[in-house]
RNA sequence: GCGAGAGUGGCGGAACUGGCAGACGCGCGAGACUUAGGAUCUCGUGGGCAACCGUGGGGGUUCAAGUCCCCCCUCUCGCACCA
């Protein structure tokens, strides 16, 4: 295997050379532009880099280079998510300590990334498990439970007995933990929350402030879910007290037939009948035990028990039945609702399996054959109360929702109300290997430690099972448990939960500007020079949570003073995921695993970079091909021909003569091209771009100098080593990343010859080549020339000529 | 079911506001240089013998549709009884 080039040798060189000299060390100065450029960090598994990590650190390294040839001073940092449950379940397994772990796949991660040539400043590299890095985490957490948004509660957990520990929400998949697969069930605990809720509006509406994807927009929109209704009171008959429901229809209040209450709902005792308490007993028992994967595989079917009891609806006095099923969730609204089957489909569903009356209030549908739940079309009907006093008939809904919610509040049975999906963030883990709470329990009562006795270091232990209590192995260490408090000298028992791993990646992003810091968690001055991210480059798997909780935080913090910004990541882009070269995804069991480190052996890194970004748009999921890595390999030796002779010498061919125009043009408009789709972010379209030049200057047997040269930075941001080995090659001073963007002539980047196509009744039939400043009258008698034989005399009907573009004969 | 996005050669994909469909790369075919080539270079490559036909399918708007409008199909991602 003969090589044009040696790519092992040529960057090995280079990237010593940046080690040395650091010439991506980033810098505040106020005399340039900022970007900050970010990489969702990764969590250093066991198994390594993968190619689907190096697509988007690849993205953001060249978008990175390119800024600072504009002349931009950029931040590019790289750290690590390090605390997290794979390294935990390894130290149970093995009894090494996670921290060993941990700091293994660092390094090899670390390795990784600098054979790629990635341009991080690799100063302000931060682990989330650092002490002094934690030690803020456990600040901002502090400065929650300050200002009550941090509070312990007894709440329904999802107890994973098989993990001994409880899970988020969002750790579980299909009734199954996310973490191997093993069942849950709900059980009550005590639990730190965080109280996600106060800023759902904000976390709603500033999404308008940042350029996202529109999906992941969508995805955070629905997951706060924000509904807007009234609440209504329903009186209860026969004995005192009421329910409470929600509803984002009260223009259908006239058409509820019954009442279903959630089956833990508190009042179901009191509204039960003697005759009916064995019936709902059961039933709520049987609700009890399903786990949320039953309550899913039996979405269909609508199951629910009367319990005896009725309601009074406010607006006629009718009496309804009080029925419970499970398709009414305690959790959302009051956990209470009216059921007007006509114009719900749930509702709609249960009555046709119980036989529950169907009122129709808004026509415009057949209530007898399914709901209709349209709210922009139909009238209201049969909705006067029995005394004549109030009516919403005639009104769309639409209408007709704000009117009687209005007149709700004047009778006192009702208001405007709103609900979300959002819940708190249940934010404590049983687990070791996790930021300890700085919190100790005097008397019973949670008391912060003081601020300046931070970082609570995790304890040394080499015990990492679970108490088994549902305690984390932390509540085996009595020495490190039992303490007292400082300020009274009771004793004091610590906190044993330890923070979800979402904690330390809420808030990186600040640390990278600012990591040495002892004294605060980011210089101010230095936040307001960097912040916002500009860019932000990461899967979409994160496309709710982490940027969820994030947003959260830097709320927080900017309400606290701490940042200035309302939202962190300006602009965000997912990548697409990498799949394997059988169209599979990638996975051990498959055997379809690319490893980057064989392809950078076999390839080198510049081309494994330059293929990562030819192989499609970013965000697309697209396969992996080894033969196209062979493609762009051919393109970067192809490259390295062009001025580089068999010695290893600059090639004769390289000339300083002037380059003619045309020449000087496919220069000038691969400037442009390669300039605006970086900005984009279409590296493949660049790359192509880069291509073609290479191809015609592959065709010149004297290639000037002044169309080499900046050829070569433009292809620096994508093929770092071999363009700094080239750019020595023709006699300049290293490092080329520090050498000014090319910029373009726009009069150059424009033919002096159009080449217009000539189309009969819109097809194709021929074409004529003018100079770039004939008129239409010109370029019309040339097209009618050349369309003579199609027109065969006859004359056109109409002749529409686009400028400079084309002439179209209509006959 | 709801929400978002996407369907273009043998393959990955180009085509910014409607204006030459298939750039660039892979693969394939032919040739050149060679003892040899899985190196390199050159040429060709959507289908069809042709007229013509071609951007998931069917309608429509337009001088002109991959691009705009309506209906349908398929795939990917997310949510999943949220009242």
């Amino acid at each position: 295997m003969s090589k044009t080039y040696d790519h092992h040798a040529i960057e090995v060189k280079w990237q010593a050379y940046w080690e040395e000299h650091r010439p991506f060390r980033a810098v505040e100065d106020a005399s340039g532009p900022k970007f900050y450029c970010l990489d969702m960090f990764p969590y250093p598994s066991g198994s390594g880099l993968h190619v689907g990590h190096l697509e988007g650190y690849t993205a953001t390294d060249i978008v990175s280079r390119y800024k600072r040839m504009k002349g931009f001073h950029v931040l590019h940092p790289m750290g690590w998510d390090a605390f997290g449950l794979p390294a935990e379940q390894y130290a149970v397994k093995t009894g090494i300590h996670p921290a060993m772990t941990t700091a293994q796949n660092i390094a090899t991660f670390k390795r990784q990334m600098k054979r790629v040539g990635l341009s991080y400043d690799w100063e302000r590299e931060l682990s989330t498990t650092d002490h002094d890095y934690y030690r803020w985490t456990q600040w901002i957490f502090l400065q929650l439970f300050k200002r009550g948004l941090a509070y312990v509660a007894e709440v329904p957990v999802n107890w994973c007995p098989a993990l001994g520990t409880v899970l988020a929400n969002e750790e579980i998949v299909d009734g199954k933990s996310e973490v191997g697969g093993f069942d849950v069930i709900r059980k009550p605990m005590r639990q730190w929350v965080l109280k996600i809720t106060a800023y759902a509006d904000r976390l709603l509406d500033d999404l308008s402030l940042v350029q996202w994807p529109t999906s992941t927009l969508e995805m955070q929109k629905n997951w706060i879910g924000r509904s807007i209704g009234a609440e209504v009171e329903f009186g209860l008959a026969g004995i005192h007290g009421r329910i409470r429901i929600f509803t984002t229809r009260p223009d259908t209040l006239f058409g509820a037939t019954y009442m279903v209450l959630a089956p833990e709902h508190p009042l179901v005792d009191a509204v039960t009948a003697p005759d009916r308490r064995q019936a709902v007993e059961a039933y709520r028992q049987a609700a009890a035990r399903k786990s949320d994967l039953q309550r899913q595989e039996l979405e269909k079917e609508k199951t629910g028990v009367f319990t005896g009891g009725y309601a009074v609806n406010p607006v006629n006095d009718e009496r309804l039945p009080i029925w419970i099923a499970d398709y009414v969730l305690l959790g959302y609204g009051t956990g209470a609702i009216m059921a007007v089957p006509a114009h719900d489909a749930r509702d709609w569903a249960f009555a046709k399996t119980y036989a529950l009356p169907i009122r129709e209030v808004i026509a415009g549908g057949d209530v007898e054959k399914e709901a209709f739940v349209e709210t922009e079309q139909g009238t209201v009907i049969n909705s006067t109360t029995p005394d004549g006093r109030f009516s919403i008939d005639g009104l769309a809904p639409v209408d007709a929702i704000p009117k009687i919610t209005a007149w709700l509040e004047t009778i006192h049975k009702g208001r405007k109300s709103v609900n979300y999906k959002l819940r708190d963030w249940l934010f404590a883990r049983q687990r070791y290997w996790g930021e300890p709470f700085p919190i100790l329990w005097v008397e019973g009562q949670p008391k912060p430690i003081p601020e300046e006795q931070l970082p609570l270091v995790l304890p040394e232990t080499t015990n990492f099972t679970p108490s088994g209590n549902g305690e984390s192995p932390l509540a085996n260490l009595e020495d490190w448990l039992s303490t007292t408090d400082p300020s009274t000298g009771k004793p004091a028992r610590r906190e044993t939960n330890t923070m979800p791993q979402w904690a330390g990646s809420c808030w990186y992003y600040l640390r990278f500007i600012d990591p040495k810091n002892t004294r605060q968690l980011v210089d101010p001055s230095k936040e307001q020079y960097w912040m916002p991210v500009d860019l932000y480059i990461g899967g979409s798997e994160h496309a709710v949570l982490h940027l969820l909780y994030s947003r959260f935080w830097h709320k927080v913090l900017y309400d606290i003073g701490v940042v200035t910004t309302l939202e962190p990541f300006k602009k965000l882009v997912h990548q697409g995921i990498v799949l394997g070269e059988d169209n599979q995804k990638m996975s051990k069991s498959r055997g379809n695993v690319v490893n980057p480190d064989e392809m950078i052996d076999r390839f080198g890194a510049d081309a494994v970079r330059l293929y990562e970004m030819f192989m499609g748009p970013l965000e697309a999921m697209k396969p992996w091909s080894t033969r196209g890595v062979e493609g762009v390999t051919r393109f970067l030796e192809r490259v390295w021909r062009l001025m580089v002779n068999e010695e290893g010498r600059l090639s004769a061919a390289i000339v300083s003569s002037t380059p003619n125009l045309e020449q000087q043009r496919i220069l000038h408009q691969t400037i442009k091209k390669v300039t605006e789709d970086i900005e984009d972010l279409r590296f493949n379209t660049a790359i192509s771009q880069m291509m073609i030049f290479t191809n015609e200057m592959t065709k010149l047997e004297h290639r000037p100098r002044s169309l080499i040269e900046p050829f070569v930075l433009l292809l620096s941001p994508f093929a770092p080593h071999i363009t700094e080995e080239l750019w020595a090659v023709l006699g300049h001073h290293p490092s080329i990343s520090q050498h000014p963007w090319p910029e373009f002539d726009p009069a150059l980047t424009v033919s002096d010859r159009l080449t217009i196509p000539v189309q009969i009744n819109g097809k194709l039939r021929g074409r004529i080549e003018v100079g770039a400043n004939a008129g239409r009258q010109e370029i019309e008698a040339l097209a009618r020339q050349e369309a003579a034989e199609w027109l065969q005399g006859k004359v056109p009907k109409k002749i529409v000529y686009v400028e400079k573009k084309l002439v179209n004969f209509v006959v």
